[in-house]
RNA sequence: GCGCGGGUAGCUCAGUGGUAGAGCAGUUGGCUUUUAACCAAUUGGUCGAGGGUUCGACCCCCUCCCCGCGUACCA
């Protein structure tokens, strides 16, 4: 039906997919510093048309935002208002050269003068009312998605805009923006399954990076004082609400810096971010037809609560008991612990079901125990645990911040200790670098794709990526 | 991996062991200030795939695929 439009498209000289067309402005730009007599070359996607014999209005628009268009036959003549009546569609790109005007109805809209064809569209735009509802077309056709749902389009350049933010956020601070490899040789930094390729003229296995944090803290033993890198990580392990595959990380370091400066610096940067994007530090969640069902209060200052402490709110004689009446309160408490848990992980688990996921105001998380990070400074009062934070928020780990670990004889011992059960292998090239003289420092992670959902009240990190790791359908 | 829910027209959704439905989109006609335009008519289906039960299956049973939620794995 639509492709028989080409044809007469052609019959009529004109090119069915188009070419360049100068504009005055975007859709968007225009109808929001809306100025009437205004003469506008304007280009977008035809939304919705109403007809009325000789005159018809349409929505034009794209990513930011939309415009009526009056058009009448006796003004754009027989020719175009034939073609615009029988072979433009909802979904064709079209420019528009006019002037600004109010409606009647008090709409601020195009009057046309001229209607250029830019560009046929040969399948129907999802419902007009609804949008895009399942979830499958949503992901697999992120297009029809940002075409029919406001909300997304809102999201994803709020998202944009929020990653432009934070990398000016650290420039203003001195920070520069480094690139780190992404394939290595040792997938290290943190204890995940690593994906893995192969490089056929080095005829050496490669690893996709799970963490960018044994680079980057090579360049603090290169002289480089504040750095960070913003891009993607890869771990090969399960999905769900919270985990896609390859997420993005900020990795941030400070020299001569520690663990509480860094939080400060978090602290403040997320704060910028809610002021400048969400109106506010009281962020409200809402569920689909609008009612609140979370808020979340970023008035600072943050608490800073000992991991003990924390676990002491749920029982106040969790350290007091023996290993194995841990393992049995554990389960008392509704915490299922795998078969094989050493004692800090049976802890650790009560500690994110009972602590991290009750817990949706900002809480910064200290003096953990040791086993959890094997890359931080132990504690100079007690080496058992490290002096670090991990933030919480919207029930969710978002951002851990360290004193570094720059002794690379404990760097060493520590990584073996880890290296025990896990597939960690010893970066050996780190310890050497380790070995030249790492400056004392401070550092952070944050997990962009979970702080943007927490701003945006993203339920899932779905959400909040264009174009999520789906399983491939089958046939296709 | 396991458990629960889902897959019906391009989109949003109803539906029943006995001829497969609505709204929007599309098509045709009418209408020169509409905005979920309106009025009239109309096209459109591998009911996720395959097998089974039945006189008859979109519906019941089995297997598989995909999506969601939960769970497991996850510094």
């Amino acid at each position: 039906m639509r492709r028989d439009k080409l044809e007469a498209l052609k019959r009529r000289g004109v090119s069915a997919f188009g070419g360049k067309f100068e504009i005055s402005h975007d859709p968007g730009a225009l109808k929001a510093a809306f100025e009437e007599g205004l003469a506008v070359r304007v280009a977008g996607r035809i939304f919705s048309r109403r007809e009325m014999g000789k005159a018809a209005f349409f929505d034009i628009g794209d990513i930011s935002g939309r415009i009526q268009v009056y058009i009448n036959k006796k003004e754009v003549g027989d020719e175009v208002w034939e073609m615009f009546i029988k072979e433009v569609d909802i979904g064709d790109f079209v420019g528009v050269i006019g002037k600004t005007f109010v409606t009647k109805t008090g709409e601020n809209s195009i009057h046309a003068e001229q209607l250029v064809f830019l560009g046929k569209t040969l399948r129907p735009l999802p419902d007009k009312w609804h949008g895009v509802a399942d979830r499958e077309i949503k992901y697999r056709q992120r297009y029809l998605d940002l075409l029919s749902n406001e909300r997304s389009r809102e999201v994803f350049v709020t998202r944009s805009r929020m990653v432009a933010e934070i990398r000016s956020y650290l420039s203003q601070r001195d920070f520069l923006e480094v690139e780190t490899p992404m394939m290595q040789d040792v997938a290290g930094g943190a204890a995940a399954t690593p994906f893995e390729t192969f490089h056929n003229a080095l005829g050496m296995p490669l690893y996709l990076r799970i963490a960018p944090e044994l680079f980057l803290k090579r360049l603090l033993v290169g002289g480089f004082t504040r750095i960070f890198e913003l891009n993607r990580n890869f771990r090969n392990e399960g999905l769900s609400r919270r985990h896609n595959p390859e997420f993005t990380m900020l990795e941030a370091y400070w020299a001569f810096a520690d663990f509480e400066q860094m939080a400060d610096l978090v602290e403040g940067m997320i704060c910028h971010l809610a002021e400048k994007f969400c109106g506010g530090l009281k962020l409200e969640h809402k569920d689909e037809e609008g009612n609140v069902t979370k808020t979340i209060d970023l008035t600072r200052p943050w608490k800073r609560t000992s991991y003990r402490d924390l676990l002491r709110g749920v029982d106040e004689k969790w350290f007091d008991y023996t290993p194995e009446e841990r393992l049995k309160r554990a389960g008392e408490l509704g915490v299922e612990i795998g078969p094989n848990f050493e004692d800090y992980e049976v802890t650790q688990h009560v500690f994110e079901k009972l602590v991290e996921e009750k817990q949706f105001n900002p809480l910064f998380v200290t003096r953990c125990p040791k086993e959890l990070v094997p890359l931080a400074k132990q504690n100079p009062d007690d080496d058992s645990v490290v002096d670090v934070y991990e933030l919480v928020i919207n029930g969710q780990e978002i951002s851990p911040g360290y004193s570094e670990l720059n002794d690379p004889q404990v760097q060493r011992a520590r990584l073996m200790e880890q290296a025990g059960e896990e597939i960690q292998k010893i970066d050996e090239e780190f310890i050497l670098a380790l070995e030249h003289g790492m400056p004392p420092a401070g550092g952070i992670g944050i997990g962009i794709d979970r702080l943007i959902m927490m701003l945006t009240g993203a339920e899932s990190i779905r959400d909040v990526v264009l174009f999520p790791q789906l399983k491939k359908k089958a046939g296709s």
